[in-house]
DNA sequence: AATAAGTTTAACCGAATAGTCAAAAATAAA
DNA sequence: TTTATTTTTGACTATTCGGTTAAACTTATT
């Protein structure tokens, strides 16, 4: 029956949006199931509670950031080819599912352990990632360096203006406008800024 | 009366506590109330309810981080210095207060507006201080580089792993030991990073 | 058409939680 | 010491919220 497909289907739908938004926390079952427009009892009659159903979508919502991830650092490119896209396409994403990233930490601020299991879960193997960079960083640009911080640099470069945009908008009165610019922007500056980061190291010299 | 000013800082700190770590929804008030050894009633005959607490911690702690930064940013250094300096204090600072930066982004998450009212009180003029990195970027470094996207990226560089470090720790596996070298690392690594990506742009040409 | 199985709902329950209040305890003022 | 004022408490209230249940409705099976 494809009644159940379509319920199941309007309720991850709906739990998504509001766990994203609120969290586990501020998030309220009765919000969920209203943005469905189904009745409460169904939620529970489809998940069993609340952490279930949050659990199913952070799992989904996880393993489709993290795939991704993979995906274009495993692939066959030079390593500023695979940081260049990466950057592009995540800024894109974002922009359509600004509270993604938010929501990934702080369901992780609040149970570190329920990541591990999706990971392999989903045959991730985050350390081949490393390693590829690692590898790539030596061969194309004579580089020895801890493949985590670069990892870690780019991340922070793409993902926190996304998290602290709030921030940055009433601090520095920054108009909705402005701000889509400054994040179109980023997608040229921030890669730029990665290279020219990198071609500043001393070629085969070995540094932390 | 001394008695009023002990319970009052008795409650505030206990507020803060709880508020950084759970954030406005995981906290309870009978929590705060607990761990500052007094009745739940009390919270409520010193602080109105649970969002003027709350307002207060936030403004407290914003104040706190900001203040710093405009004085070290303000200060007659020159730039490299400054972001060194200020790379150093916040890794500092975060290693202490680790829940603070998710606090103040997830406040800010939830209601943007509080903000600027606490920037005003505290006479800070974030406009200052880029306009002053703008200076500083010409005079000293011979370049037109827009002075947010360089704020940007060194808060991204500083505080995105912090933010990230449960994701972190359970995507790669690293112990705890292994992750305060990392944080260590990032004192030295960073400012070299950040260095590098400056030096790496042409001398006096105009960029974004 | 009759029956069984699956789906949906309204009404309800109990626990948690922010907030109140009147009385008790402590402190200050006379 | 007596009285007024402030601080603290225990008991209570109202409400929100996750979760349950039994009955109604819908769909599939015979």
């Amino acid at each position: 029956m494809d009644k159940i497909q379509h319920t199941e289907e309007k309720i991850l739908e709906s739990a998504r949006q509001i766990f994203h938004q609120k969290g586990f926390n501020g998030a309220k079952m009765q919000e969920i199931a209203d943005l469905a427009g189904i009745n409460k009892a169904l939620l529970h009659y489809y998940f069993r509670n609340k952490e279930s159903l949050f659990e199913k979508v952070f799992n989904e919502t996880f393993s489709q950031m993290a795939s991704k991830m993979s995906e274009i650092f495993l692939s066959e490119m030079t390593l500023m080819s695979k940081i260049g896209i990466f950057i592009n396409f995540y800024l894109n994403f974002i922009s359509r599912h600004s509270f993604v990233v938010q929501f990934i930490i702080n369901a992780l601020h609040d149970k570190p352990e329920q990541l591990r299991e999706v990971i392999l879960k989903q045959n991730l193997v985050p350390e081949l990632l490393l390693e590829q960079i690692r590898k790539q960083l030596k061969e194309e640009m004579g580089l020895d360096i801890d493949p985590l911080h670069l990892y870690v640099n780019i991340l922070g470069l793409v993902v926190f203006p996304v998290l602290a945009k709030p921030l940055l908008q009433s601090m520095f009165q920054i108009p909705d406008e402005r701000m889509e610019v400054f994040f179109e922007q980023r997608k040229i500056i921030v890669p730029t800024f990665i290279e020219n980061a990198l071609n500043g190291y001393e070629k085969d010299k070995s540094l932390v």
